[in-house]
RNA sequence: GGGAGUUUAGCUCAGCUGGUUCAGAGCAUCUGCCUUACAAGCAGAGGGUCGGGGGUUCGAACCCCUCAACUCCCA
């Protein structure tokens, strides 16, 4: 006996096992046309959060489509080192073992880090074999294993050699507890509440008698000021230009200077000039010529240049100065300050604008052709209003930091002489020769070389991904690369848009002069109910794995694509899951009952059953090829979450609610050959559809369905086509449909048995109006259908009211339905004027528009026609309802 | 400060080229059913000034202007 809720553990492991068994996903080489997707690489020591549910069940729904559509697909899983997140990982780790970081030689820290990738690497990947997600398991990448990680080298080397990298002295954001840069892109600005101090400097030779005033929300960098600013137009300071004034508790004298660049009005009107720790101080202060002093070490404590609060960290300093300045008189006031305030993506720690040596990479050249192709479609962003961000993004790109200070990642290739000049070059021994045939010195030794003791940004390596997951940059024409490469669709969020995105197809153009996809599918960002970004800090995030157990992987993935349009953020609510469950409990018990059924070999059913099953396959199969149109249409378009509800409607409102019904033979009586066969047909075409929604419960049906060979599967087998769609089967049956949910109704508001059959009387117009024959003609083609679902008798044709019935209209025409006693009639004539009020105002709105001379002229003629259609139909619609309130008032 | 997006049923969202696919789906709610596949179900029902205002048009949820609220990106 099969289960009558449907049961995903078991059936979910052992089909898994079983496509990996049989190599389905595996990809070569070969005649057909590849339809590739190389994964957003997840960090290596990360877990599976609902984003990644999302972002890889819509690739696991396209490559599996593609696969069932004969296409040689190749889905390529991998993982990121992701060096910053990861080395953070590590060194709390050690921290945890008693072990400081700085303690360590850099060849133990990776070695621990190495010792820390293989124990929790990898299992994000394991994960998603846990949602079906069919990658090519053998063409498993890490962005820091060794083929990849020389490919970063190489790349490094051709840029550099091509004058596109360059070290120079920047201001960056420092994270001063990753201790490293970071890229603008990695900076979050976020609102904070703080105190805007106001602090009087001396003017000096005054003898404390004349100050002038600064506000500034960082007073604990007052000791690395190098002047003070005002407006050069602002009357208040017009007799201190020239002048110096004093730094409070140092007692350092720097010089009031004038740049149009202080604003009037904000504070004081006076500006310290700050330019070792404000972006826009260090340029004031490279105009004006001014020194750069710097008062903090990397760790965010101010270092002994400072004089004061040496040692002390930037947040406590700043708590502390103010007392300070308050005790020597020099603060003035302190006022509550909203403003935004840098913090590092990773650690979280507020970013500090710190001036160092940094690498770069130039941008204005290299990113032109990576903004034309967007521009111009050759790749398409999915859905295109991501195109403006894009835009703006690309046309105002700075050169690019690469450099980070850590040791998780790929060790710039750049080697120190003793004099301080650089050589670049895949490894010190090629660096060596380098500069013994450049700089003819044969005496120099390895010895004699330092590495840059940087490492390179991850995006560093990620923006080569595509390229480097088949040995293209390594090897520019192997087989893989010149067969998979440009892939075709990437599905990933939009946050990292610039990040990643936008440098892959950088690195696309530059290395392939190609780009590396065609179509970029971006997903939303899932929320929470209250709309929060479910993440694990905030823990609001349900844990995936749990939900696959609870509801199994098809609900869950049906689940998240119901509601998420591409691009728009999902607000997550496990009723969806629910609701992706139910559905597979649906489809279960669908199969349940078709499986039960005992087939008649012997002679077939006769006269109006057999019609009614003939017909009724007849439906279907043009109803199934029509949603296969649309289905088609709306992955034509990614539009797949409507691709799903095409398919859920399919399966539930039509194969099961009505095909189903129709054809389900009396209780253990059997059921044709003919029948039988033609829906187990259906079935199977409907799994098929399901399959890339729902791989494993489709699977599980469709090898129970009927025989199957060892080693077959429904993922290799063709997604469904359409065939021929009959539109008059269609519109019959849906004038069917109508009747049944019309006579349920009045059976149910009247309180008839199903089990009391009950006759009708359609009113479809004249006898000698052919439209009108036609339309009764219409209802009796399908009569059967309303007869077994509704239990009625042949319809009949009438042309005026019926006595005593309740009446209902279908699609302009009127149903008459006898019924012996009624139960409620003050409530039907309420109803009854409230639909002939309706009606007459309908009938009146579209006389106006007939005769408005300019809708006639100016609207489609068919359209024109359809009006007067609509005006005919209201007419005889008000003419019947008269009449049922006369016959009603009787 | 600059740019983009969103606002449609109680909730989450569709609505594609302005016109019968035009106000729709799912969930939730209400009513009646444990009807021999499924109560994780069946059959029905109610629920909307399409954020406010103005305009263009024969015709606007859709185009334009304006105001408001929220979200995101960049400074």
């Amino acid at each position: 006996m099969i289960s009558k809720t449907y049961a995903p553990q078991e059936i979910e492991t052992k089909w898994y096992q079983y496509w990996l068994d049989n190599q389905f996903f595996k990809s070569t080489p070969d005649e057909r046309e590849p339809y590739t997707i190389v994964i957003p690489p997840p960090n290596v020591t990360g877990v599976l959060h609902m984003g990644h549910m999302l972002n890889n069940t819509i690739q696991d729904v396209l490559i599996r489509k593609a696969r069932m559509e004969g296409k040689n697909a190749c889905w390529v899983p991998g993982t990121d080192h992701a060096s910053i997140a990861t080395e953070a990982k590590v060194v709390a780790m050690l921290k945890e073992r008693g072990i400081n970081k700085t303690d360590l030689t850099r060849d133990e820290f990776l070695e621990y880090a190495w010792e820390w990738t293989h124990k929790y690497g990898g299992i994000i990947l394991s994960q998603l074999r846990k949602l079906g997600a069919s990658c090519d398991w053998d063409r498993t990448r890490f962005t820091m294993e060794p083929a990849l990680h020389d490919s970063v080298i190489d790349v490094f080397v051709d840029l550099y050699n091509k004058g596109q990298i360059y070290r120079g002295v920047r201001m960056v954001n420092w994270d001063p507890q990753g201790r490293t840069a970071v890229s603008d892109e990695e900076v979050i600005t976020k609102e904070i509440q703080q105190k805007l101090v106001y602090i009087r400097y001396e003017i000096a030779g005054s003898e404390g008698t004349e100050f002038i005033t600064i506000a500034t929300v960082r007073p604990e960098t007052i000791m690395a000021d190098a002047a003070i600013a005002v407006n050069p137009n602002d009357e208040r300071f017009k007799h201190l230009h020239g002048k110096k004034a004093i730094i409070p508790l140092i007692n350092r004298e720097i010089p009031i200077i004038t740049d149009t660049y202080v604003t009037m009005d904000f504070g004081t009107g006076g500006l310290k000039v700050t330019p070792a720790h404000d972006p826009n101080d260090y340029a004031l202060g490279i105009t004006h010529n001014l020194p750069v002093l710097d008062i903090l070490n990397d760790d965010g404590t101010l270092n002994e240049k400072a004089q004061i609060l040496v040692g002390i960290d930037r947040f406590a300093a700043r708590k502390a100065i103010i007392k300070l300045l308050d005790e020597s008189g020099n603060l003035e006031k302190t006022e509550e300050y909203k403003s935004n305030v840098g913090t590092s993506e990773r650690t979280g720690a507020v970013i500090e604008p710190k001036l160092s040596l940094q690498w770069f990479l130039k941008m204005d050249e290299l990113s032109k052709p990576a903004l034309a192709n967007v521009m111009d479609d050759t790749i398409q962003l999915v859905p295109p209003k991501f195109k403006n961000m894009y835009r703006s993004w690309m046309e105002n790109v700075h050169d690019w930091c690469i450099s980070r200070q850590l040791w998780w990642g790929q060790r710039i290739p750049a080697f120190y002489m003793q004099d301080g000049t650089v050589v670049v070059a895949k490894n010190k021994h090629e660096a060596l020769e380098k500069v013994q045939h450049e700089k003819l010195l044969f005496a120099m030794t390895e010895a004699d070389l330092t590495q840059d003791e940087d490492v390179l940004d991850t995006w560093f390596s990620s923006w080569l991904w595509p390229m480097s997951v088949f040995d293209g940059i390594k090897d520019p024409n192997n087989k893989d690369i010149n067969y998979y490469y440009p892939t075709n669709d990437l599905v990933t969020a939009p946050e990292i848009l610039f990040f990643w995105v936008a440098r892959m197809i950088i690195a696309g153009y530059e290395y392939r002069g190609e780009a590396p996809f065609k179509n970029v599918y971006l997903t939303g960002i899932v929320r929470d109910k209250q709309g929060r970004k479910m993440s694990k800090s905030l823990g609001n995030s349900p844990d995936p794995l749990d939900l696959i157990n609870q509801y199994g992987a098809d609900g869950v993935r049906t689940g998240m694509l119901f509601s998420s349009a591409a691009g728009n953020d999902l607000m997550f609510d496990e009723k969806l899951v629910e609701q992706g469950r139910n559905f597979s409990n649906k489809i279960w018990n669908a199969f349940r009952l078709v499986k039960g059924w005992t087939v008649n070999e012997g002679e077939k059913e006769e006269g109006n059953e057999k019609t009614k099953l003939e017909k009724s396959v007849k439906w279907f199969e043009s109803q199934l090829n029509a949603t296969l149109i649309q289905i088609e249409d709306d992955f034509s378009k990614f539009r797949i979450s409507d691709a799903l509800q095409a398919v859920y409607k399919l399966i539930w409102d039509d194969f099961c609610s009505r095909y189903l019904e129709l054809i389900k033979p009396g209780f253990e009586q059997p059921i044709d050959r003919v029948t039988y066969d033609a829906t187990i047909n259906f079935f199977e075409r409907l799994m098929a559809l399901a399959h890339p929604f729902m791989p494993f419960i489709t699977e599980e049906i469709w090898q129970d369905i009927r025989e199957r060979e060892l080693g077959d599967s429904i993922c290799i087998k063709p997604f469904p086509k359409a065939g021929i769609v009959n539109n008059q089967i269609l519109i019959d049956a849906s004038l069917q449909f109508e009747v049944v949910s019309h006579i349920r109704n009045i059976r149910n508001t009247n309180q008839i048995s199903p089990k009391e059959s009950v006759p009708v009387h359609m009113n479809t117009g004249s006898l000698d109006d052919p439209t009108s024959n036609e339309r009764f003609a219409s209802y009796k083609r399908l009569e059967s259908f309303s007869g077994s679902l509704a239990n009625i008798p042949p319809i009949q044709r009438t042309q005026s009211s019926i006595p005593n019935s309740v009446h209902f209209n279908s699609s302009g025409s009127m149903g008459y339905v006898p019924i012996k006693t009624l139960i409620n009639v003050e409530q039907e004539i309420v109803d009854k004027r409230k639909e002939l009020e309706y009606n007459i105002g309908f009938r009146d709105s579209t006389l106006k528009k007939l005769s408005n001379e300019r809708f006639v002229a100016n609207a489609k003629p068919d359209l024109v026609d359809r009006e007067r259609q609509k005006l005919v139909d209201a007419d005889s619609k008000i003419q019947a309802l008269e009449q049922r309130l006369r016959d009603l008032a009787m």
